[in-house]
DNA sequence: TTGCAAGCGGTACCCAGGTACGGGCTTAGC
DNA sequence: GCTAAGCCCGTACCTGGGTACCGCTTGCAA
């Protein structure tokens, strides 16, 4: 019965999650971590469920999700909506995917020719026509 | 010979480039682009050339060059060095490229599975055992 | 009981690539 | 000569995802 409380401080969340103890605050006020309990001196309890939720947060930031996306994603999870789970998310997410990975390919495509045709020198190429380089304004296409 | 002198002041080359007229004393503050002359009060005078030049750091923005990276392609170039010219970088510019669409394609197949696999709560994943979503912890890769 | 690590809140800083603001000058046209 | 627009410089702010520093308070064990 020494004097001491159920539940992480945080260090010890921080730890079992990987992350910094700074992170949890900061994970905190962006609302994607509900507020702790706290001891009688004000510091931080967590239950042990929230090593889950730090890794969930991982999980989905590693799916490109930001972090307001994660917010909003948990704020769904936790009042039980169905307005938009994270199935309909996902599909959104992996159109967002697939653009990003068309136009990274266009960016490849252009990189191959500028190096097949040994171009050498920016402003040589900008200069000189024939150079595959799309010095002309960006289409804004968005 | 009205008293006006020759070349572009920033706000001509700014609109002639499609940029906005702070990020010409941004790019001069990084080295991409050249002290422009001055009139007798003070303004920047351009020459028309400085519009190639900012097309070229655009196109080569577009090619994912990191605004560091375009000034010392540019500097470079002014200095006809050939130490580690245009298709070199753009050679290394590539791979870095390829492993970015690795990524996403990684991160893209993760969310088919997770839509296939009809997740559609993040929180309920976690528990329940399989679940596609990468919930342990990251693989550092690099 | 006392010593010291760990946690507290608030604020500032980091990265990139800009954009905005404000007070005061210059320039162009009439 | 006058006026309006344009430009000067310095500085602060923005997004996104954190991280660091500070001086002070708590927790806990020897």
């Amino acid at each position: 019965m020494s004097g001491h409380y159920e539940g992480l401080r945080s260090g010890q969340l921080a730890e079992a999650a990987g992350v910094n103890p700074q992170t949890l605050r900061y994970y905190e006020r962006r609302g994607l971590l509900a507020d702790p309990g706290r001891t009688l001196g004000g510091h931080r309890l967590y239950p042990p469920e929230a090593v889950t939720v730090l890794r969930v947060i991982k999980a989905a930031q590693r799916l490109g999700f930001t972090l307001d996306e994660v917010a909003d994603l948990l704020e769904t999870a936790r009042h039980q909506r169905r307005d938009a789970g994270l199935a309909e998310r996902a599909r959104a997410k992996l159109d967002e995917i697939d653009r990003r990975i068309a136009d990274l390919a266009a960016v490849r495509a252009t990189l191959r020719e500028a190096v097949a045709a040994g171009c050498d020198d920016l402003m040589e190429c900008a200069r000189h026509e024939r150079c595959p380089l799309p010095f002309e304004d960006a289409t804004p296409r968005s």
